[in-house]
DNA sequence: AACCAGGACGTGA
DNA sequence: TCACGTCATGGT
């Protein structure tokens, strides 16, 4: 198992190069091999917006969203905030859920703001509404540069495939996996670094290798 | 025209 | 804990 999740790494490494996740869209998107991003708390909270918009739709939609909220000058915590209900819902519609979506942005908006720059534990993001364990795990890893392996629908696929997790394996199961064998080959920031491109390359490869459940091609 | 996308949550068993 | 149903738009 320990050889298997560090090759495949490795493997989508070399395959598919430096993914510089997380998308940003108001820092001209990717920025491969700069692990310096988020610079601001503004774009951390884009991060954290993103991946609740994220959840089980396509990221193309997210941008459309996102791009709608900074036309409305609505992407900081403050303003999302304000911004009354119905135009907040007209501009994640194309995510879709966007009812439920409205409540959880500005539930997270003024749980940011109470923040004052300072991280929160993994807890207290479980703690609010429309925030799991994906989504905790990808604000946690992209916005606040903490070490937490994300586990998504991909992630099972892939790694059940190879033959080292089940499909309905309780998410802190898989985690744990990952934690184990990547914390004594990698330290500090750089385990965040590799966490980061991991789940990134994870998401690029499944992009382009699934259709629908089937697997069409493992990584070599 | 069904199927699914970088899930979360409520419900009844 | 487990298995389902619900939420909703947009692309293939």
């Amino acid at each position: 198992m320990c050889f298997i999740i560090l090759k495949t790494y490795h493997d989508l490494l070399k395959i598919y190069g430096k993914q510089g996740w997380w998308p940003l869209t108001e820092s001209n998107g990717y920025h491969p091999g700069n692990y310096g991003f988020p610079k601001t708390p503004n774009q951390s909270f884009e991060i954290c917006i993103g991946t609740i918009l994220t959840q089980n739709t396509n990221w193309k939609s997210v941008e459309v969203a996102i791009s709608n909220l900074n036309r409305l000058q609505s992407l900081t915590p403050a303003s999302l905030l304000a911004l009354e209900t119905s135009p907040l819902k007209e501009a994640i519609r194309p995510t879709g859920y966007f009812n439920q979506k409205s409540l959880y942005l500005q539930t997270f908006a003024d749980f940011f703001l109470a923040l004052k720059e300072q991280i929160p534990s993994r807890d207290e993001l479980l703690a609010l509404r429309g925030i799991g364990e994906e989504t905790a795990d990808s604000m946690l890893l992209y916005a606040f540069k903490q070490p937490f392996f994300i586990v998504d629908s991909y992630t099972r696929r892939i790694f059940s495939d190879l033959g080292i997790v089940e499909m309905k394996e309780r998410y802190n199961s898989i985690q744990k996996k990952f934690h184990a064998v990547m914390e004594p080959e990698f330290s500090g920031f750089k385990r965040v670094q590799v966490y980061q491109e991991y789940h990134a390359l994870i998401v690029q490869h499944a992009k382009l290798h699934f259709s629908g459940k089937r697997l069409k091609l493992l990584p070599r």
